[in-house]
DNA sequence: GGGCACCCATATCGCCGGGGTATCAATGAC
DNA sequence: GTCATTGATACCCCGGCGATATGGGTGCCC
């Protein structure tokens, strides 16, 4: 199977719609049909059911589109890494906007003065990107927090535990206690945060894209946010944070592809449990 | 990239001979040169360090060899998954030969009387095999022991630990106590298991490819063998098992890629969990 | 219910590119 | 110096990919 029939049949899978899709390909609709035709053929199997209002996918489709997104990833990340070993920087670290700041500061810190170490990249992303940036190869280790993000297929090292705190703006009733639990939270204003697909669940809260959005619409009082004990850390007198004594604690993870052997990626990790 | 041309890559890769990649591959040595010098321009990176006698990977080409065949192995497992929901059995579990013998009865039994089970394919294979079957698409799910096989890059879950025993011919002068330490294995014949690239390592003991190869060597005293204590379940009453109290505790552990989705997986997975 | 819009499939053509053979060029062995 | 080895180049051919034009089936609307 080559990569160009997989990427035409997860065009077709996505958009459910041969003309979209072949639209979103940059190539004419004919040949698309040929070439899924062709897929079909060879793989010897129905991959959609086409009438001709619509088109859906069989269980092999469903079972393809899956396995041929990672499989397309894969291939991605080995062109953009080997891509990098020579014109870009020796990693790609990637955290959330605003996450794990003092933690992150303290990594690279640490990691610069290492011997051999190299330079390293630092990307930061919405909630949930990291994964995805990881793996097609646009990454090559991230900072997560479990357990909310996906570790699924990475190898991880465990860097630091800890609760969860209440954000709010300083005038807020709840704002002077000393603690709170998750059943204080109940109906309050928790910010929305994208989907994978880009759109937002349904909720009271306002959409939120990054940490530093969210610190403002906390500070402006739109809305609360349970996050991390550490991103108290830097943050201006108009938010305060109360802790949250039942929440369930964080861990915030180091994570890399499991594959992955090259040395700097060792180093780093190595620095990073260390601290 | 397409797979045509990372597959050549690889396969110069593995041979550092373009003339014997080519045979390898099928075709002429001349389209192989074009093909790999077109791929290096569309990566943009030189891969491979010619000279007239001889072939080397640069740093960029050891790169894409690894994620290289991680891709391949991806694309290959794609077609092989969406291939099988049609006319294969609904579930590929491997294991190793002779391992985990009664657990994995009890798990397919349990397994098949669930509401809704499909069809169970049970592969054996050599030790270190599985983790290549899980990761193109020739099996689904595995059982595996940790710390011995490399769980890297799937999900798991832990199904049993137990201690290990020296398995020894019933005559044997150690045979008679009723327990033994990891010291008093030094010095004994143990069987060398083959390589990933199958070969075997150098060392005293036979070589050795399954279990029960390795009970028929041991039974004839041409060899010891330190296994997880389950093993003793089926033994012939002329191989002794003694336990080596102070040996690395062995977790069996449940495996899959992390990705899958299939709720056929999810209900033998949650099945094996609750043995 | 007839016309219409929508959407995937088929037919046909042109061209790019991948594969083959013949050959060259560089280099190391003797 | 000669020869064997090995990757690169030159050139040709054909299959396959993409484009355009068109067909055919189906739901919708007046």
């Amino acid at each position: 199977m080559e990569t160009r029939e997989l990427r035409y049949f997860v065009a077709v899978a996505e958009e459910r719609h041969f003309g979209r899709a072949a639209e979103r390909l940059g190539i004419a609709q004919p040949p698309l049909s040929r070439a899924i035709q062709q897929l079909e053929r060879r793989v010897g199997v129905r991959l959609l059911e086409r009438t001709t209002r619509e088109v859906d996918l069989t269980e092999a489709g469903a079972v393809l589109l899956a396995e041929g997104r990672a499989a397309l990833d894969a291939v991605d990340a080995a062109e953009r890494r080997a891509r990098r070993t020579v014109d870009g920087p020796g990693l790609v670290l990637v955290s959330k906007a605003g996450a794990s700041e003092e933690l992150l500061a303290k990594l690279l810190d640490a990691y610069a003065a290492e011997p051999g170490a190299v330079e390293v990249d630092v990307q930061l992303c919405g909630p949930g990107e990291q994964e995805r940036l990881l793996r097609d190869g646009r990454a090559d280790v991230a900072l997560l927090h479990r357990p909310f993000d996906a570790t699924a297929g990475f190898d991880t090292e465990d860097l630091v535990v800890e609760g969860q705190s209440l954000y709010l703006p300083a005038g807020h009733p709840l704002s002077a206690r000393p603690e709170l639990r998750m059943a204080d939270v109940a109906g309050l204003p928790l910010p929305r945060w994208p989907l994978p697909d880009g759109g937002y669940p349904d909720g009271a809260g306002p959409e939120v894209r990054d940490t530093a959005q969210l610190r403002q619409l906390v500070s402006l009082g739109r809305a609360v946010a349970v996050l991390p004990d550490s991103a108290r850390h830097g943050l201006a007198d108009d938010v305060v944070a109360v802790p949250l004594v039942d929440a369930a604690p964080v861990t915030t993870v180091v994570a890399w592809p499991a594959h992955s052997r090259s040395r700097a990626l060792a180093d780093l990790v190595r620095v990073a449990t260390r601290l």
